[in-house]
DNA sequence: TCAACATTGATGCAACTGCATTTAGTGCGC
DNA sequence: GCGCACTAAATGCAGTTGCATCAATGTTGA
């Protein structure tokens, strides 16, 4: 059970954990530094706003940002507290609810856009040409599946405005 | 200032932020499963076994792990608090220490590089052949630099024994 | 030599996270 | 209709993080 896995596989592990906390911090360091909330709520704003009419129930915005259940809860505390969202009563399901969000709350998420728009041009596209891009997506992709759960892979495209996701 | 970053980047961008969480998350868990703290730990377990006589400045560590000073700091208390490493007063510089591992330390970090080690190979060394794996790391590492400050690129390679940083 | 400044490491506080549990409501089988 | 297992969301608590600040020591330059 040792020396299992190859130097290669090794380096590539050290890399991921390294750059990517390294390309986060950077970018969620420009939003910060331009006055804006964290990379989460903005995620959590593009969701609802593409939301058939702006309003989701916690446990899908749960699935689409892949976040544990308590998290949804407070985040959805945050954002109301700040009137990015409000809670509304589901009728259907008594035990659910809906969150909506208000005009302020797709008023920031356009303004976020534009900060986190640069941020990732800055940190990624700049450094990387399309191709190598799409290439790195691809080989990261591989990592993403056949490991533990299904997952929806590209059926739901990000086309402009990324969502995160964690 | 708008429509910056390109489709291709943005994707990117997308999939190193959910692979990157996802695969850590899977091993973390997979360490945690097996009884063992956090990733955190073990690097600086490793960082203190790999130097001159197992023992570190505080602020030497912190360089080697990129976390904050009192990230470190903390990250010590637990550690001292375990018992896998003692702080030893320094006499050159009387507002320093050494933090020295002990050999319960040692052990802990080669037992935990069993599970670590399996944990790699099997989130990333079975999705990725060694010429993907190298690829990746390549494409990564452009990621890298040029953004902010400088950085050691592969002067400090890691051999085996994975230094996570983060 | 000594004042001004820089560096090392710790810590108080508020915010945030993970975990386990709670509260409320649903729906199924009988 | 009733009990029981299940789902939706919130929450108390302990542990962790980030930020700002502090105390102690070291360095430098007039």
């Amino acid at each position: 059970m040792k020396r299992k896995p190859s130097t290669e596989a090794t380096e590539a592990w050290i890399r991921l954990m390294r750059i990517q906390s390294r390309v986060l911090d950077a970018v969620e360091q420009d939003l910060k530094k331009a006055g804006f909330p964290p990379l989460a709520w903005y995620d959590a704003l593009l969701e609802l706003s593409r939301a058939p009419s702006g309003e989701l129930r916690p446990v899908e915005l749960e699935k689409q940002m892949l976040l544990p259940q308590y998290s949804t809860s407070r985040l959805i505390d945050r954002l109301v507290e700040e009137g990015l969202a409000v809670r509304r009563e589901c009728k259907m399901d008594k035990r659910g609810l809906f969150v909506e969000i208000t005009d302020a709350g797709r008023e920031l998420q356009k303004k976020m856009w534009n900060s986190y728009s640069a941020a990732i041009e800055r940190h990624i596209g700049s450094k990387l040409s399309d191709a190598d891009a799409v290439k790195l997506t691809g080989l990261l992709d591989r990592l993403g599946c056949c490991g533990g759960n299904a997952q929806a892979s590209s059926k739901d495209v990000v086309s402009k405005e990324a969502a995160t996701a964690r």
